[in-house]
DNA sequence: TTGCTACCGACCGACGGTCGGTCTATAATC
DNA sequence: GATTATAGACCGACCGTCGGTCGGTAGCAA
């Protein structure tokens, strides 16, 4: 008989999203079986279907809570009123460049797994969402920068989408050789050289001038090196 | 005691992959016990992992034909030689598209199934292994381009690469819409105005002339609509 | 006392995967 | 041509694990 240790409703299901986000990251979604879930949290099956629907409903959550602290991070950076389109598109790639240099740095030996096959269903959820959260930022920054005369698009929102559509592509090849980086250290100058290209794209995208963009994946790869 | 019905080692494989094809439209991938292929195929279980080391490995056997299907449909269509570079990209455009529509129509009832979320181990396996394929197509032709003066870009095979990832991000995007289209009918329009920006976009990023592409998404679509 | 909610854990059906073994078509041997 | 040997196509009972259920219990507040 366990003993009965009672939580309040919200710190409870923080610590299993907590517990859950890493255990995720250590060993994939599908691979981690909500037993160790529980094993890890000290609590009984029927505590875990008392906060959660099912295990999808569980990553659902952990989506929204990640992509919402992402979201803050980015509003953060580009809601000074005064900033030029151009400066509010490079704070957001910044910011997003740096939170995910921030909690790779705390999770770093467990990150491999997450860009790896069996996390594919976190991964997809969180860009999906991303994009929904991200288009209406991003379709303003366009929009202001179409009337600041530094952008040349037709229309706002479906180019902030395929922006970020192109993000996740640049995202998903980038992926790999990043993982091969130890074995082919020679792939730092191919990534270095597609995360150009992307720049180049995103920028031709907009109609925007060329070098107008600052993106670089060269700081958050540093550490992948070694 | 069920009959025994020896069949030829490929036979019997392409109809196990037949019938998973089937059932994946149907059902999705993980929806999809592999009871349910054995019922349907009149087979035991052992003569599944007889021809299949697992579900994981069906469902890439199956990614391998269909992405070979279609790299040979495009092949076909742009081998010619003397074809000019901007025609044989609109013509892999073409001839991706009509496969799928060739797909779609003997599918049709079955479709919605696919772009629902269960099935998105299959399409992301497709796309990636379609990335891998097409790169080095689009990468010729690109170069191609080049050469004839049509395209401005500085790496062909990263803006390959990018064009492809674009497609498929166009592709996400634009499912949701598409499934919608039935409640929505007025979606049609934002589709069509997403397809003209995404071809807009691929030309520029290739740096080729504006309207030199040719993407329909429109003949496609048209079936969706009923 | 009552009632609400966090919590428990035995239990279930379904699923992916294993395994020892059987049947059959073809080739080798006599 | 009959017999035997070999390969591999095929079988289905069985297993461990997983996601999910359910009836009930402990703690706390009114």
């Amino acid at each position: 008989m366990g003993k009965r240790i009672v939580k309040e409703h919200s710190v409870r299901k923080n610590e299993l999203l907590d517990i859950s986000q890493q255990l995720f990251n250590e060993r994939g979604y599908e691979a981690t079986p909500i037993s160790a879930i529980l094993k890890a949290a000290g609590v009984a099956k029927g505590t875990f279907y008392h906060y959660f629907h099912s295990k999808e409903d569980l990553l659902d959550c952990l989506v929204e809570r990640i992509t919402h602290r992402i979201l803050e991070e980015i509003h953060g950076q580009i809601c000074q009123p005064g900033l030029k389109a151009l400066e509010r598109l490079n704070r957001s790639f910044i910011a997003s460049a740096r939170w995910k240099a921030a909690n790779w740095d705390s999770l770093w030996v467990l990150i491999r797994p997450i860009f790896r096959e069996e996390n594919l269903p976190l991964r997809w959820k969180m860009n999906r969402r991303t994009r929904q959260l991200m288009v209406p930022v991003f379709s303003d920054i366009i929009q202001q920068g179409i009337e600041e005369g530094v952008f040349d698009t037709e229309y706002p929102e479906d180019a902030a989408d395929l922006i970020l559509g192109l993000g996740f592509a640049f995202q998903e090849s980038g992926f790999e050789l990043i993982l091969s980086l130890r074995e082919h250290p020679e792939y730092a100058e191919i990534i270095a050289r597609r995360t150009d290209c992307y720049k180049d794209a995103v920028e031709r995208v907009l109609g925007a001038p060329r070098g107008s963009l600052t993106i670089d994946a060269g700081r958050s790869l540093e550490r992948f090196r070694r």
